[in-house]
DNA sequence: GCTGGTGATGCAATCGATTGCCGCTGGGGG
DNA sequence: CCCCCAGCGGCAATCGATTGCATCACCAGC
């Protein structure tokens, strides 16, 4: 900046103002030093802008991971979420800091906003890590939690109706007709919980109780998934649906299937749960619910500006859709009279 | 950092060179000045410290987006890239400053770098914006590229060698028995190019020629190439195998393929290209080409470090491997001596 | 008792930008 | 012709941290 000054015969000060458009430079002296920053390649360095102004444009996201299982930013819901975050802040006009922190080590997470590198905090994923979480918020740290709302809870959280969702989709299994229908999934994990829940209402509302052993629980690792799906068919339980927590346990669980012998849906109706981008194009069409991954970006988005400003926003729950696709089988419509009509037509 | 300095009954100086473990500064001070901070949630401002440091431990990652078509950030292969780069980063001590950029304006990514926002830029998609990447690695701007190597090119890149992807491809289907192998894909992009190099040379080293029309010129989106491979058909033009330009493409093909009613592998036999994780757990599981996506984030980090570190690297071509699976037919071996020998094992 | 030495700490400039306050300049009115 | 005021622009403090150099206390040795 004081190179302009010199260049264009000014002080740094009036450089400074010039640049922000200050209306106590002339407008001729405003243009010619922002002509000679643009020819100097120059912009404002926004480090010392952020330690004079005390303010920050810069939203630390972080993934926590496990370090036992040293497990990679993989599930493709995750990812995209990012991405929808991503586009959610660029809109907003803030820069978007990507973290992984050990998840047992939450507490460092709180740091980015300590050390004034971001000015609030997303995070992705609620693990189990309730507590660290609330304790993070009491600290006053600008927070958003993608995940479940528990109770007792000091920090906002953004995520999917988990219980409606469940819901949907095991209704949608009874109303074919399903009768034993698994839910795969590792119920500590909130969400996971929530979305059984849903499954088990969905059940009690039609006097029905799951069986226990149809509780699979599960990571969302894929071969942990088969192996329990085959020692499950060979105990010669019966199955003649699933639940899948996510959209990935459903392909593992369907490929699993077919490598055993099962048809899905013709034997096996599949339910999966995030409807990622391929979820519509496996085969067969993945019968998922949607949790509606725009929305979501701009909901975290927004609930941590509203921390920012001063507010206290209320977590968020936002609506989940079945998206009917093949492996749950055709329509209840359709199925119900196709003996008698042939002219099949999709929904 | 003052209020530590008065509670410990210092100056700031002191605090500063204990907290960064100066041998100048006496043990029981030092513990007693870390003690504090600890007790205090202290951490030292990044920004302050990267300012008078004149450093900076964070690579910005940038992403251009395609304004016209507002497509968002959703092709799995890149954002596992994303997450190998961002454990990468965080393994050297790095943070992700993860930016979506116009395409159109990609001189602006230089600026995270010009602002001091960020220590250097990793660009994720060449596109067709070589000229502007020269200018921005001509003016000193330290920058890696994922994508292609290109003549003339003054900026580092890390990618797949695509040439031998492509070889692998074609030769495999070639291998098969296929004799219209379609490439899918927009050549106009660097690295769809060298791969449909590759392809056309698998077919050069046979003496073949690929007729015009199996060059199907498709951007990555699903319902285009949908449309494109009706069409072909529809024209009765003949096909038995496609090599698709990403996994993606791959999959929304035989998506368009299965409703026309043709059969994979049986009637064409599809390769893609990457390696996404959903490609095993597909339906056929897809025959493609993987891309090492953990060393290739590996890979973008180290050049990236080395130009930092006043190096000038070179380009990085990461060797491609090709994946047998179900989509392109049974293994040669077995295809070959299937009528005579009935036990068929696994490659 | 005075000086030199040594270890521990304080002082103040510095990084790059912002901004309140003050001084300069020029034009119009008396 | 002089004075006053408005409009411009410079000076310098400030944000939070680092670091060369100065300073200080204390001790040993002469």
């Amino acid at each position: 900046m004081s190179d302009i000054a010199r260049l264009a015969g000014v002080s740094v000060g009036t450089v400074s103002r010039a640049l922000s458009g200050s209306p106590l430079i002339s407008v001729e002296t405003r243009d010619r030093i922002a002509e000679l920053a643009r020819s100097l390649n120059y912009t404002v360095n926004v480090g010392a802008q952020n330690l004079r102004l005390r303010q920050n444009r810069t939203v630390a996201v972080i993934v926590p991971f496990d370090a036992t299982s040293r497990e990679h930013l993989s599930d493709p819901f995750f990812l995209s979420l990012i991405g929808s975050l991503a586009d959610a802040l660029t809109e907003s006009g803030y820069d978007m800091l990507l973290s992984r922190i050990d998840a047992e080590r939450l507490d460092l997470a709180a740091q980015t906003f300590e050390n004034g590198r971001a000015a609030g905090i997303v995070l992705i994923g609620q693990w189990h890590h309730h507590d660290q979480l609330n304790e993070i918020a009491a600290r006053g740290v600008p927070l958003v939690v993608w995940g479940a709302q528990l109770p007792r809870q000091l920090y906002v959280t953004v995520g999917s109706d988990n219980v409606q969702g469940g819901q949907l989709a095991a209704e949608h299994l009874l109303d074919q007709g399903k009768q034993h229908i698994a839910f795969l999934g590792d119920p500590e994990l909130p969400e996971v919980n929530q979305r059984h829940i849903g499954y088990s209402l969905a059940h009690a509302v039609r006097g029905l109780v799951p069986a226990p052993y149809l509780m699979r629980t599960v990571p969302f690792v894929s071969d942990v998934i088969q192996r329990d799906l085959e020692s499950y068919l060979q105990q010669g339980l019966p199955l003649d649906g699933i639940f899948a927590s996510s959209d990935l346990s459903a392909m593992s669980a369907i490929g699993a299937l077919r490598r055993i012998g099962r048809r899905v849906p013709e034997d096996i109706a599949v339910v999966g749960y995030d409807d990622i981008s391929l979820a519509a194009n496996f085969h067969p069409a993945l019968t998922t619910v949607r949790q509606p991954i725009e929305a979501a970006g701009k909901a975290l988005v927004e609930a941590l500006l509203a921390q920012l400003a001063g507010e206290r926003p209320a977590s968020v729950l936002l609506p989940t859709d079945l998206i009917r696709r093949d492996s749950s089988g055709p329509p209840v419509a359709v199925a119900a009279t196709a003996g008698r009509n042939p002219k099949k037509s999709a929904p």
